[in-house]
DNA sequence: ACTTGCATGTAAGTGGTTACATGATTGG
DNA sequence: CCAATCATGTAACCACTTACATGCAAGT
């Protein structure tokens, strides 16, 4: 899913201007699971607006630069359901964590139990985000659906994480300075 | 993750060529999680040739073209265990089903439905690859640790989709022609 | 006869990031 | 006084994909 199918999929629900829709990818995290720049977000909505599929209007501000809003269009709206329609790519996962657990073996225990820790911890972060988004405002029951999946996931990737986390340091290389540092 | 660390990663753990990399990454699929193409790999490999992390000897073959057989130097691996050493990565998650859930009310039921179950499917082809992988040959025990981390997610992931596909349909658009194929 | 698998590599194109340029306002 | 937030946009760069070029052998 690119910057351009994100752009339609927030302006479906409502207005926005670049600036907002940097930050729904960012901190509104569930929606698509994308994060994107400024630095693709403003050319992809000029794209949008030349082919005809969404529009803008400048609201001057005082004191602050103009905010140039964008709208979907019937055509952007048909544009984006027809993209649903066609066959889905594949789900994409990458974790570092998972690669430097691998390799568990050639690291000092205290990076493995402090890289485990930090994993827990984002995962927790991202299950209090997600838990927000569901208690707060403005969110479709699809969404609550898609929240609901979000946090089953992340829920039994804190348990392993949590429980088994021990059997991974023990595999860690066994540090040979003990007393340095921590 | 870029392609030049998978390669490192797959040849830490023994000699292999670009084609074999290739297809460790699309079938070998629990590694690292990245899918790397030819037009990738070819490249990377020349390029840590160049910096000495890797060494290459060319194996003739009757009839088919030589093997480029490349072997990681203490160099490589060096390289490789410090780039581990620095921060981590943020784990990365698109999923082009989740969006067309979350846009299941313009959508017909029919669509949603079957796109549900091709998820499905996928999620249970994973699990078993990843229970082959486990099963057979040559993995570490970090190995099976990842591959249960691996499991444990996509089990709930089947589990949710299975008890909760139906609340899903229902929220879809009402398709207007019920009679129509199937 | 055709497709698949083995095996290497290049060239053109795409889709993104990072850094830069600009500038007022608010809060610590 | 400095950093962060709001707000737009461009230019240089990068990593990766897709398509191409080549070719033999074995299976269907």
């Amino acid at each position: 899913m690119n910057v351009r199918t994100l752009c339609l999929s927030i302006l479906y629900e409502g207005e926005a201007t670049g600036y907002d829709i940097r930050r729904l990818s960012v901190e509104g995290e569930f929606a698509y699971f994308v994060e994107a720049s400024f630095g693709s977000i403003y050319p992809a909505l000029a794209k949008l607006e030349v082919d005809g599929l969404v529009t803008s209007r400048t609201v001057p501000q005082a004191g602050k630069p103009a905010r140039k809003v964008y709208s979907i269009t019937d055509a952007g709206r048909d544009a984006f359901a027809e993209e649903l329609l066609g066959p889905l790519g594949d789900d994409v996962f990458r974790s570092p964590f998972l690669l430097l657990a691998r390799f568990a073996r050639i690291l000092p225990a205290e990076l493995v139990e402090q890289r485990a820790k930090e994993h827990l911890e984002r995962l927790s972060a991202s299950t209090r985000k997600l838990t927000d988004l569901a208690g707060e405002g403005s969110c479709s029951p699809a969404d609550q659906w898609v929240i609901n999946y979000g946090r089953a996931v992340l829920g039994v990737a804190e348990d392993y994480l949590r429980t088994h986390m021990h059997e991974l340091t023990k595999l860690a290389k066994a540090d040979p300075r003990k007393d340095a540092a921590e």
